[in-house]
DNA sequence: TTGTAAGCGTTATCAG
DNA sequence: CTGATAACGCTTACAA
């Protein structure tokens, strides 16, 4: 899963034969307190009865397996596994315990980015034993996306034992104070204001470094930068191109996208093109303003004079047709890290930046 | 009450004093209701003693507000909104209620087919007041995907209303029995073995319909298809494109792909291409099949030649580069209706299919 | 080790 | 409309 440049689409699906069913339902004829739990979730209650102990060893055996003697924790355990017991979370953290529970607030759900370093968390989350539940913070429809307080006062109310935010959450004020007392983590975004909040995010004063080295190197003196004021991200790229440019003691060309689809770089770029001394090389803020730069220079039979770069290899860069040079961000080590991060009790809000590596490809050419 | 005012807005971070942990007994008298509050959220009874009004009629007036004098409403609502109170959905739900809520259940939120479902599905909960709780199914990581047990009985705990089922979940059985009592709503897949489950997807057999129309309308006779055995999805996809190719009079030929990625694609159609009569059309059971299929195709310099459609309209085939002809399944309105269906009362367990639209780019031309 | 009882925040019931 | 009380499933002192 999630190898460069392909990835399996909608259609696959799982054909397994149906699992079986652990079912509540009565269907286990002999024992008598089957009856009570016809129709109906099995309860701590109905394990202890059938296992012949008290409620509490029960809950005992969940929560601290260490100080019940094992003939009994096996007589509890094969009880639950009859009765297809789980236990209820819910009613767990109604009492105030902070327990295995990971949330997981994402930021959008459509940007294949965030999906990368979500995917690498759960897994990371799953190994440790820890329930990740994975949200979607952001309300979709009108307007400016603004945070969903009923979902993220939800997530608070399930007592997580921490917080992972994948992404920029427009209104972190209020997650933190919601979650009083959880740690939180943020990946791929900044901390902003947040106090005694860890992040871990790429770092991209790197990653563009590593553009422009890559295009300087390959002879390029003229380069452009499509990017703007747009987002935190934006800004902190179209910085970083910048330094890096002086860094080699050149000025870059920026201009400022309306926003970061594909049309819009595609623009940004025609207008580059039209400069009196058109750039040679066109770096894009992220792939897909990258590709619509791409597309223009194509047009424009410019295909082996311009090189064109983008940012986030997301698997658009690896497409056969597109074959955009582009920085890896290392999605899956920042959802990795963020989830040590969580998971380790005496782990302190350090703000960690993971290294970038520039994917090259077919896009970025020698200089003419 | 002395509360009036000195409470910190919920947007105020509570840096400044440290939360004093009050003890939870013995605290009910006539003590200044601020000093509880501080460092918990606040609850129903907060609320009930600022307002000066009973426990019971607090609850009311978010249950069942038109029993309640609009004076007293009123009284209610501005003390919760000076606490920064917010009903806590989990306690709620232990008590057996069906409340506002709705679970939504992605398969894979990877599948941006999928994401824009429950986009609109979202969209429309949201307009109907419903909490709508967007979750991950499945279980990332190793081996073939399985379900997120814990998740599932989770989010059943929680006691939705209604629970909405987005793609192919590998064990719906387990899904059904879990949620015992809701409302679920398949979209965009089939609701398989399951009883008494609505389901909402896209026409397929009218899909591929529309697909072999445009290409035999264009001239095209020998029609390939990419697809296989690997899913429901596929299969039904095989199966609808041999019809349409009947119905003209013609035989399609369907090569299998070991998986639906572009690089298979990409090798399915290098295979079509090296038949004695090869096709002049390759139908694609998706798009990312079918741009692979494009690639093999302009690579050969057969660009405009052989003609190449996919399927879903993901926004890779809109893209400059790519210019694939795609079949576009109606997926917001699958997201909108398997909504409505959830959100009413007396709907039946129907299965309904959304008529699909063809999106003719560059990719398919004239036959030769 | 085990059992008992209180309590988490809410809703439902029911007599005032 | 109020106030009291009992659930919901679980944890956690505290007592046996």
């Amino acid at each position: 899963v999630g190898a460069t440049g392909t990835r399996p689409s909608l259609s696959e699906a799982r054909s397994g034969t149906a699992a079986r069913r652990v079912s509540p339902v009565g269907d286990n004829g002999r024992v008598s307190a089957n009856a009570e739990t016809a129709g109906r979730r099995a309860t701590i209650r109905d394990v202890a009865r059938l296992a012949g102990v008290s409620k509490s060893l029960v809950s005992l055996v969940y929560s601290s397996p260490e100080s019940v003697s094992p003939e009994r924790t096996q007589r509890v355990l094969s009880a639950a596994a009859e009765l297809g017991y789980r236990p209820n979370h819910i009613a767990r953290s109604l009492n105030g315990v902070r327990g295995d529970v990971v949330g997981i607030l994402v930021a959008d759900p459509h940007n294949p980015v965030l999906d990368d370093v979500v995917e690498a968390a759960r897994v990371a989350l799953e190994r440790a034993g820890r329930l990740g539940l994975l949200t979607s913070a952001v309300l979709p429809g009108t307007g400016p996306a603004h945070l969903d307080r009923d979902v993220v006062s939800m997530v608070a109310d399930l007592r997580p034992s921490g917080l992972l935010v994948v992404g920029s959450v427009p209104d972190m004020a209020t997650v933190v104070t919601a979650v009083d007392g959880a740690r939180i983590v943020i990946a791929s975004a900044r901390a902003g204001g947040a106090r005694d909040v860890a992040s871990v995010r790429g770092d991209d004063d790197a990653g563009m470094r590593l553009v422009v080295d890559h295009l300087v190197g390959l002879g390029h003196r003229r380069i452009g930068h499509i990017g703007g004021e747009g987002s935190p991200v934006a800004v902190g790229r179209v910085r970083a191109f910048s330094a890096a440019m002086v860094e080699h003691g050149l000025e870059g060309d920026v201009i400022e996208s309306s926003d970061f689809t594909e049309r819009a770089g595609y623009r940004a770029a025609l207008a580059l093109l039209d400069r009196d001394e058109p750039p040679t090389a066109i770096t894009g803020l992220n792939d897909l303003a990258a590709i619509g730069a791409l597309t223009a220079v194509r047009e424009r039979g410019l295909g082996d004079r311009v090189a064109v770069t983008g940012y986030d290899n997301t698997y658009l860069a690896g497409l056969g047709l597109i074959g955009l040079t582009s920085v890896e961000p290392g999605n899956a080590e920042i959802g990795r890290r963020a989830a040590e991060l969580l998971l380790d009790p005496d782990a302190s809000p350090v703000e960690i930046l993971v290294a970038p590596e520039l994917m090259v490809r077919a896009s970025s050419g020698l200089a003419p």
